[in-house]
DNA sequence: TAAAAGTTAAG
DNA sequence: TTAACTTTT
């Protein structure tokens, strides 16, 4: 009789699961297993945001093993002392997880795999961390010479996606702990389920994906997959939605969404083999001239950032709904990014730790990637000259301000013509409005103008000094 | 997936 | 005067 545990970890699915399709062709008993771990529960870069997320799914998952025969096991402690315990208890030979990039599930997996016989296996990139390198053995740490290397190796095939298996194998007597209740709810917007995360992605491929490469900049999202907190937790395996969107390539109607999208996830595969081979970058600048600076701006405008209060109605509404929901569009965190590191000169790790702290998909690589790329400071990121202006942002891509007004009642009767700059209201208009800049809604923060002026200054000086 | 400033030429 | 295009930050 062979026992494997199959140690649940950032692989929340039944579909297309390498991890558990290993554990599969030797168990006659499977352990699935949730360890509920003090460091990432609640550690410094925990949140509460993406706990009840977790939780939520872990529910929805132990329902689904319970439709198939077995349950998940979940235990609370220290994993180093949770798999030894439970490899006993469960007369396992065998624990099978999906491999994790980040520098602490490394950590965690070497102290696990000293005590009980741990095998990783792929299934949260394309392809294996690592595994994309320059001919010189160097890691790539440019997207465009990634991009090329990665389309030179072999691309997922439709035949290499694993079927959800339709029963498993018997679980052995062992004690469960009940899986936490969150104080906070889950965002409506993301039903923590596999079967949603499925649904969603149908959809988009039938709704959205043609439109993606015209759509994908739409301030509300609309015009995106809002797969990312699925992605993030692996209720959703990548490549089973690579392979999904790649047949879409020879639709004509279609082609350019697709590319553009497979584009998309081809950014979170370049940061994740980027955090992996550089773990440090997750808390020093790739660009060495920036290791050392003092970043000039203040706290009080890094907390006025995070109030949603600056004054700047797309940073405000951005702002406003990470922190109420848990998630915001591509192009609202690339304006906010770039306002709080460029615009308020805060340094770029501040801004990555709050998105940490907030973001249901919250995760180290895509996180810190983006915001190594917004403020300049990464190796292949925006130059320096690159400074969005959050009111032509809001112009371009929330047109009718519809985004903008959900998430600022104050401006609700505020002249769309204002509305991305209602500090240019005339006095008689802000009454009429209802709005009065300074009273009702906080007059801007810094003036757009100077404050790029001030960027571009401090930026030049940082490079100048290094050279 | 930037924006401002500068240049040119049609009207 | 302004749209289109180029250069600069
Ligand atoms: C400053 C900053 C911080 C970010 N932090 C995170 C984060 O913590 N977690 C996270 O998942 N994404 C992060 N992103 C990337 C991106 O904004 C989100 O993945 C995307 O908005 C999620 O929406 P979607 O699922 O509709 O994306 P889609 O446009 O539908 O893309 C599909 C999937 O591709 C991946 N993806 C898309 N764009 C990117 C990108 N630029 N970088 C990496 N992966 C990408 C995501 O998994 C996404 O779900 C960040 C971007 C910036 C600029």
């Amino acid at each position: 009789m062979t026992t494997v545990v199959w140690w649940v970890r950032r692989d929340l699915r039944l579909h297309d699961n390498q991890a558990l399709a290993a554990a599969l062709t030797r168990a006659r008993e499977l352990v699935p297993l949730f360890v509920l771990d003090p460091a990432l529960l609640a550690g410094p870069t925990s949140s509460q945001r993406r706990n009840a997320f977790l939780f939520a799914a872990l529910r929805s998952l132990d329902a689904a093993l319970r439709r198939r025969g077995s349950r998940l096991i979940v235990r609370a402690g220290r994993p180093e002392q949770v798999l030894p315990t439970v490899v006993r208890e469960s007369g396992a030979t065998l624990v099978m997880a999906e491999a994790d990039g980040s520098p602490y599930a490394r950590r965690r997996d070497e102290a696990v795999a000293r005590s009980v016989p741990l095998q990783l296996v792929e299934g949260s990139t394309l392809r294996p961390l690592g595994s994309i390198r320059a001919p010189t053995g160097e890691p790539y740490r440019v997207y465009s010479q990634f991009r090329r290397a990665w389309f030179r190796l072999p691309i997922p095939s439709p035949q290499d996606i694993l079927p959800a298996p339709p029963r498993l194998p018997p679980v052995p007597r062992l004690a469960s702990e009940p899986i936490p209740e969150s104080p906070l709810a889950v965002p409506e917007r993301f039903a923590p389920s596999e079967d949603a995360a499925r649904q969603r992605l149908q959809h988009f491929l039938a709704q959205g994906l043609a439109s993606y490469h015209l759509r994908r900049n739409a301030l509300d999202g609309s015009g995106s997959s809002q797969l990312s907190p699925y992605f993030r937790f692996g209720l959703l395996s990548v490549r089973e939605a690579w392979c999904a969107a790649a047949r879409y390539l020879d639709e004509p109607d279609a082609a350019a969404g697709a590319r553009a999208w497979l584009d998309e996830l081809l950014w979170r595969e370049f940061y994740q083999h980027l955090l992996a081979a550089w773990p440090e970058s997750a808390r020093m600048s790739m660009q060495p001239e920036f290791r050392d600076v003092a970043w000039p701006g203040s706290n009080d405008a890094l907390a006025r950032w995070q109030e949603g209060r600056t004054g700047f109605p797309v940073v405000d509404a951005a702002m406003r709904q990470l922190v109420s929901e848990g998630w915001m569009s591509n192009r609202a965190r690339m304006i906010v990014a770039s306002f709080l590191s460029k615009l308020l000169l805060v340094d770029w790790r501040e801004g990555e730790r709050f998105f940490r702290r907030e973001l249901v998909d919250g995760d180290l690589a895509a996180n810190v990637g983006g915001w190594q790329w917004s403020a300049g400071t990464g190796t292949d990121a925006a130059p320096y000259f690159r400074i969005f202006n959050p009111v032509l942002q809001g112009e371009q891509h929330d047109p009718n301000g519809s985004w903008v007004r959900t998430w600022l009642p104050e401006l609700a009767n505020v002249p769309r013509e204002y509305l991305f700059a209602p500090w240019r209201m005339p006095i008689e208009v802000q009454l009429r409005a209802g709005c009065r800049i300074g009273h009702d809604y906080p007059a801007p923060i810094v003036e757009y103008e100077s404050a790029r002026a001030r960027a571009l200054e401090w930026f030049r000086s940082v490079r100048q000094a290094q050279s």
